[in-house]
RNA sequence: GUAGUAUUUCAGAUGAUUGCUUGCCUUUAUGGCCAGAGGAAAGUCCGGACACUAUAGAGCAGGGUGCUAGAUAACGUCUAGUGGGAGUGAUCCUAAGGAAAGUGCAACAGAAAAUUACCGCUACUUUUGUAGUAAGGGUGAAAACGCGAGGUAAGAGCUCACGACAAUCUAUGGAGACACAGAUUGGGUGUAAACCCCACCUAGUGCAACACCAGAAUGAAACGAUAUUAGGUUGCUCGCCAAGUUUCAAGUUGGUGGCUUGAGAUGCAUAGUAAUAUGCAUUCUAGAUAAAUAAUCAUCUAAUACAGAAUCCGGCUUACGAAAUGCUCAUAUU
């Protein structure tokens, strides 16, 4: 994660729900629009942030969750295009205890094909 | 023994590959090394350390605690006991001061839930009442100590013997709660986790405390002299407002500290029944900030459950997987 920054205020999470794009798996929801900042700035920087309610479990269960989706990212990062911001959001309906990494590694660059922001070749 | 009960232990380990966070080292590199969640980290129910605010001293109100002795920094915690209760038993539970200071409450049923009288019993009068009584009946969670004798119109602790209970005194034992024995006295209930009385304790807010740095905006006070240029009010001057500079205040945003060496951990010895204390030796074991401790594979294995540090300690409560040991009970065999 090292061209890449996390989200930390509410106003930027609004901006990128109204504006973005967005793709549904089966677990997880993916969000995501350009940034602002020209490219002088910060041009080839990605934001990052990854959502878990409550409902999803306890604090272990959404930790692990959260580990998950990070990692993902570590992963695919070299793929991905720069200069967006990614928001991976958990569904309601998925049950930790029953998800696995693979499971979401596979759902997410799915989500993230649909949206043509991952490329294979790279 | 799919019985019960008490106590203790573990909560994965090793290796490989790819990654994350703090710290250290240096050739500053797409480096190397070390360390990296719990028994409950949880609930936030108590107690303290620490920080700031308040406070001469004493008291009221409010809040808390409530058998005895000890432990502790402190506690509503712990240890050892006493009394009471549950269980066949091992063992467990106990908010355990005061009802003779005062006030209140006691559903339904029942005559009556506190100075009681429906049925009944007795006497007198007589068909309806008066007086006495609490043996017996029935209601209830609870109805005036049990049983026998005397006594009486009928009865009654009204009196007596035996017993139970309570209070006081004496003797013995114990550090004490109290135990045990004897004597005297006593006879209308329960509830204080109802108000209340008594004894003892008790300032408030919590690391989002607090301190420092930087930036922007806000408020208050002071300055705002002379010459030139110069915002608004004005025909002009003074004055006023605005702008500017300095100081102070409070809080906001970002960052740094507070932050982990401590009522510490491990081992041994001594004192003590124990909680615990003292001494010696060894040792440094997370410190993140949208928040690190992960993924895959292999071997061992019971390795599964509950569950994620956020200023730090001591407890309590709740959730939960596995194993071991002691004791009790039941059955069977010898």
């Amino acid at each position: 994660m090292k061209n890449t920054l996390r989200i930390k205020k509410d106003k930027v999470f609004k901006y990128i729900f109204k504006k973005g794009v967005y793709s549904k798996g089966n677990y997880v929801i993916v969000h995501s629009c350009k940034t602002k900042f020209s490219e002088e700035d910060k041009g080839g920087v990605n934001f990052f942030a990854v959502c878990v309610s409550k409902k999803n479990g306890n604090s272990v269960i959404r930790n692990r969750l959260k580990r998950y989706a990070r990692a993902v990212y570590t992963e695919q990062e070299t793929k991905l295009k720069s200069g967006y911001n990614y928001v991976v959001m958990y569904k309601k309906d998925t049950i930790g205890k029953e998800v696995n990494f693979n499971l979401i590694k596979e759902d997410i660059i799915n989500c993230l094909k649909e949206l043509d922001l991952y490329e294979e070749n790279n």
